[in-house]
DNA sequence: AATGAATGAGGTTTCATTCAT
DNA sequence: AATGAATGAAACCTCATTCAT
C-alpha cells in the first residue's frame, strides 16, 4: 500500500512535469482518489511501454498496487485509459507551445526549440507511444481539443518565422505535425541506424529557408 | 543497437518451416497449394487493413474462402502470417532497388525515383502497414535478409549520387531508411493535413545538396 | 414439505440484526434513520421493478439519493433488502386480513373482498414481485411469520364461509395461497391476453359453491 | 469425453421426447456437433434447475464435458441459450397440441388431457422454468412462433368444446394460457400446500360449464 | 490436403461488500 | 451516522490453435 515500496519504472520528473488533470470539471475529487488516479496513469505508462498494447489492466492494477475495480472507477474502459494517456501527452506539448509563444527570441530558434522539447517529451515514453500508434485514428480524435490548440499555437510561431524569412516559405502547421509524427516514428525502436535526434536535425534543416 | 546482439525471440526453426515463396519459385509447390497461399495473403492484407492487428484468423479464413486449418497449414502462427506480409513488402522494395541499380540515369533522379516507387508500394496497403507497426521491433528482425539487401542496394545508389555531388553530403543509408519510415507514418491515416506525397517531396528536397 | 424441516440457509443472526420496523414502531428509531429506511425501500421497489433482480445496490442508492454505505447500515445484504420487501408485502396483506376478520358481512363476500384487496396490493408493484419470484423458495422462508398469520386468518374466513355453505366444500387455505400465487403470475407481464382481474374473477367464481 | 461416464441429471426420457432442433434451417450439421448441442441443452437444463438463473456457463460446460468455447459456438450468448430452452419447451407443447387436435374423443376430455400433458412436461423441469420466469418478457418473444401455434391449436380445441357445450362459455385461448401459467407457478416450489396437480384440477373444474 | 468444430487459457468488465474519510 | 472510493472474486466471452472428420 505504500507507494515508496513500489518504485515507478518511469522517471519521477515525467510525472511532475505533467499538468494536473481533472477528469471533467466535476467536483474537486477526494485527495486519495486524485492520488490513485495519478498512480494508475503512471503504472499504465510503464506497463504499456513494456508490453505494448497487449498490456493488461490487471497488470496495471497490480503495478499501481490497486484493485482492478479502482481502475475501472477512474476509466470506464481500457480504451478510455489509453485515450487519457494520449491526451496527457498532447496537453504537455500544448503547455510547451504556450511557453514558446511567450518567448520573444529569434522566431526560427523558438520554433525549433519547441519541436525539440516536444520530441523529447514524446521520447521519454516512446515505446508506449509506438504502441498507441497501432490503435488507429479514433484515439486521436479524443485529443482533438488539445491537438487543435497545439495546431493554433504552432501556426502563430510559424507566422513569426515566415515574417522573419528564416522558415521555408511553403511550410504550414499541418506539415509540422506530419513531419513531427515522422520523427516520432524513429523513437523507441531498436533498429540499427534509427536515431530520432538525427531525424529531428534533418527535419529542422529541411524547414530552414535556403539561401 | 547492433542487430546481431538482438536475438530474435522466435526459434529459428519456425522461420525455416515457413515455406519460402521466393520470387523465382525454388521448390515446386502444388498448383492449388500455391493458389491458396496467395488467397490467404490477399485476404490477410485486406483484413488487417480493415481491422488492424485485432483482425482474427477466422475472418482471414472466411475472406479467403478457406478453412482455418488451411491457413495453419501454410503459416504455423498468426505472427508467421504477419511476418510474411512484412517480408513480401520488403521483397517488393528490394526488387525495385535492384532495378534502380541497373538504371544508369542521373544518380539523384534514380534514387529519388526509387524512394517514390517504394513509397507508392507501401501506400497501397498503408493501413495494414500502420497496424503492423504496432507490433514492435520483431517485425524488422524477421525481414532481416531483405532489409539488409535493400540497405546494401541503397548504399550503392547513395555512393553514385554522392560522387555526382547532387546528394547532401552527410546522408547515409540508415538516414534514408529512417526518413522513409517517417514518410510511411503519414500514410493511411485519416488526419487532416497528412499527405505522404507532400512528406516525401519535402524529404527529397532536403536530400538534395544545396547550392 | 414442512417449513420447519426446511432450515433457512441464512444465519438466524442476520435476520435478527435487521432492525424491525413493526407497524406499531416498537423500538424508537431516530427520525432521519427512519426516513432513510423508507427512502431505501421506496427506491428499491422502483429499481427492482424496472431492472428486475439485476438491479444494483448502487442504483438503489443513487435513486434514494443516499450513499451505498447507508443502505448497508440498514440492510446487511442485498438479500436482506429483498427479503424486507417481501415481508412488507405480506405484512400489508396480513393487515388486510385482520380487517377482514373483524368484518361481519356475508362470509363469502368478505373472503373474496380480501382476495381482491390483496391482489391489488400485489399488482401495484407487480414487476418487482415477478423479479422476486425468480429468487426461489428462500423468500417464503423469511416471511414465515407473516405467511403463517395470513394463513391462519384466511382459515378463519374460510371456516365461516364453509359454515355458510357458499364456499366450495373442499377448498383449504393452502388452496387459496396457491391459487392467489397463480393470479399474481398474471400480473405485470406484457403478454397479450394476460389480465389478472380476469384471472381473479375466474378463480373467485370457481371458489363459489355450485347450485 | 465419453457421455456414458457423465450421467445426465435429467431423466433420459425428457431428452428423447424433445423434438429435434435444427438451429436455423442451415446445412445438416456434423454428427458430433449435433450431439454436442444436445449435451449442452441437457446440461443447461440440469444446471439452471439446480442453481437458477445464477448458473454459470462454465458450469454448464463442465457438466456437458465440453469447453466453454463450444457452448459459445452453439449459442452466442447466455441469453440465447436460455431462449432456446424456452423455445424447446414450447415446441414440445405444440407437439402435444398437434396430437390432441387429431384426437376425436370427447372435446372437453381432449382439452383437459392436453392441459395435463403440457403441465407434466413443464413440471419435469419446473425449477428451471421458475428460474426462467424471472427473466422478463423478452424471452417469451423469442418463442413467439411456437406460442402463436400453440394458441391457434388450443383455439381449435376450445371451439369444439364450446360446440359440445361442456366448456364454460366465456373461456378463450388467452384465458387458458394465463391460467396454465398460474398452474406452472405452483410447480417446483417447496412451499407447504403447493401442489400443481391440485391446482390443475381446480382449474380444469373452473373451465367446465356449470349445470 | 482441407475443413471447421472444439478447446480453454486468459482477457475485460461487473458489482456486492468493506472501510477510510 | 453518512459517504462513496476501493476492493477483488468471479462473471461472461474471445480467439489462437488443435484435431477429429
Amino acid at each position: 500500500m505504500n507507494p515508496s515500496t513500489e518504485a515507478p519504472a518511469v522517471p519521477e520528473s515525467e510525472l511532475v512535469s505533467c499538468p494536473e488533470t481533472l477528469p471533467e470539471g466535476e467536483r474537486p475529487m477526494r485527495a486519495d482518489a486524485r492520488r490513485n488516479r495519478e498512480r494508475i496513469l503512471t503504472a499504465a505508462i510503464a506497463e504499456f511501454s513494456e508490453r505494448g498494447l497487449e498490456a493488461q489492466i490487471d497488470d496495471v492494477a497490480r503495478r499501481a498496487d490497486l484493485g482492478v475495480g479502482t481502475i475501472y472507477r477512474h476509466f470506464p474502459t481500457k480504451e478510455a485509459l489509453l485515450t487519457e494517456l494520449v491526451r496527457r501527452k498532447f496537453r504537455k506539448m500544448v503547455e510547451n507551445a504556450r511557453e514558446a509563444v511567450t518567448d520573444d527570441g529569434a522566431p526560427f530558434e523558438v520554433l525549433s526549440g519547441l519541436l525539440r522539447r516536444n520530441a523529447e517529451d514524446c521520447a521519454c515514453d516512446a515505446t508506449m507511444y509506438q504502441a498507441l500508434s497501432g490503435l488507429g485514428d479514433q484515439v486521436w480524435t479524443y485529443a482533438e481539443a488539445e491537438i487543435g490548440e497545439l495546431f493554433e499555437l504552432t501556426s502563430r510561431l510559424l507566422a513569426r518565422a515566415h515574417e522573419e524569412g528564416t522558415l521555408r516559405a511553403d511550410i504550414t502547421a499541418a506539415d509540422i505535425s506530419m513531419l513531427m509524427c515522422g520523427v516520432a516514428s524513429s523513437m523507441g525502436r531498436d533498429v540499427p541506424g534509427f536515431d530520432w535526434h538525427r531525424h529531428l536535425e534533418l527535419t529542422t534543416d529541411m524547414l530552414r529557408a535556403r539561401g
